[in-house]
DNA sequence: CGAATAGTGTCTGTGAGACAGTATTCT
DNA sequence: AGAATACTGTCTCACAGACACTATTCG
């Protein structure tokens, strides 16, 4: 009874998130190999035990070199498995979200690249409409306690541009006021010394994460 | 390049935890086959493909095969990888905690299991160190706005019974009349008809969940 | 000037902690 | 009666939302 032998197919599937146009998009790729081949599916691959150290260094890999992305966090969401979710056999696929710029997305739309609005981030191939759904409620959990948003925003970004990405992110409208009250106190930004005038009305001062990853706060924002 | 054909081992942990004497316990079992026979670790085994739909039913029949246990509730944690958790070589083992009362666990000890309270879980083998505090961790969060805690109670419980297992996963005191409030609030248990008068001065009225299972609160408990 | 966005000050409602006080059972 | 725990009522403080108000730039 060697079952130990029979091994499963490991996998990495991640949910690239950005922002544009104050709404939160789901980035996906044009499949070139079978199964599902020409479809945009999630970017993914396998897990490649000699190379990669871990799934998240997988992860990683797959992200740069399939997409030439790079993402600013990148978080492991849960893992996916059965025999349903891909016609090649029992699979499981270790799913991560990934969160970046609009721009960094910008630049590698050669690579077969789309960006769907949610709305639109629907009937895509094997489970990826589960793992996205899951992605984005964790995403939208974690973002009331935390400074998930902020890695949707390039490095430096005005108040308001942040109130955005948190109200993309949340689904809904926050306070103005409360807003720059909160996000003071906690202490998560700083002060740039530039300021932004191109499109809005009045220039805003800038601000970058105080500090590189993120943080999660003791209330809610 | 078939490098496919290299699948990494795929197991699952599972990190049952239970109150007793009011303290947050973490059930262990010891290990027959090595490596590290002999020593306690968390309850964990291969996924088998062809017997286990999902990481999860493999999850629940380990608990069930080795331990003979049932959760009250399963929940996947997240998974761990790479080269260095396991000398066999690169592994993946998807965690999951699984939450059920002490008479349940009480009743198998026969099978090589012991509880380990908080503080004494430490140096288990692999990296189960490391996926014991990640599921607290998790735990711990999810406690304060979720009926979490109540899986750790018999079907039958007091309100003070209740606010113990808050009080024991959150690691701190909380008021009792507000709990009382918010609790009853919350809509998220219902009365029994029976009375218990065991262990206390005055007999409290019972309680159980309303719905079978977790709920997810709008406010903190 | 008016439009538009940035940013501030203040009021108010709600919910959670504190805590006193009442209720019920046991020895 | 007194101990012990169950349960209730009320005060207060802090925080989040609402919203009015000022500030700065552009056309």
């Amino acid at each position: 009874m060697n079952q130990e032998l029979i091994r499963p197919i490991l996998t990495v599937d991640i949910v690239v998130l950005t922002l544009h146009e104050q709404r939160v998009h789901v980035v996906v790729q044009k499949r070139d190999k079978p199964p599902h081949a020409g479809h945009f599916a999630l970017i993914g691959g396998y897990v490649r035990p000699e190379e990669d150290v871990s799934t998240a260094a997988a992860a990683a890999r797959v992200l740069r070199d399939k997409a030439g992305l790079t993402a600013r966090l990148l978080e492991q969401l849960m893992t996916f498995s059965g025999t349903e979710r891909d016609p090649r056999g029992w699979s499981a696929s270790v799913a991560y979200y990934g969160l970046l710029p609009y721009q960094d997305v910008a630049q590698q739309v050669r690579r077969n690249l789309k960006m769907l609005p949610l709305d639109r981030a629907t009937g895509l191939p094997f489970d990826h409409d589960t793992i996205v759904s899951k992605a984005l409620e964790r995403c939208r959990r974690r973002a009331a306690y935390s400074s998930l948003p902020a890695f949707l925003l390039p490095i430096a970004f005005t108040q308001s541009a942040l109130r955005h990405a948190y109200e993309a992110v949340l689904g809904r409208a926050l306070n103005d006021s409360a807003f720059r009250r909160k996000i003071d106190e906690l202490r998560v930004i700083e002060p740039l010394a530039g300021n932004v005038s191109k499109a809005t009305a009045r220039p805003a001062q800038l601000y970058r994460l105080g500090r590189g990853h993120i943080v999660e706060f003791d209330r809610t924002v």
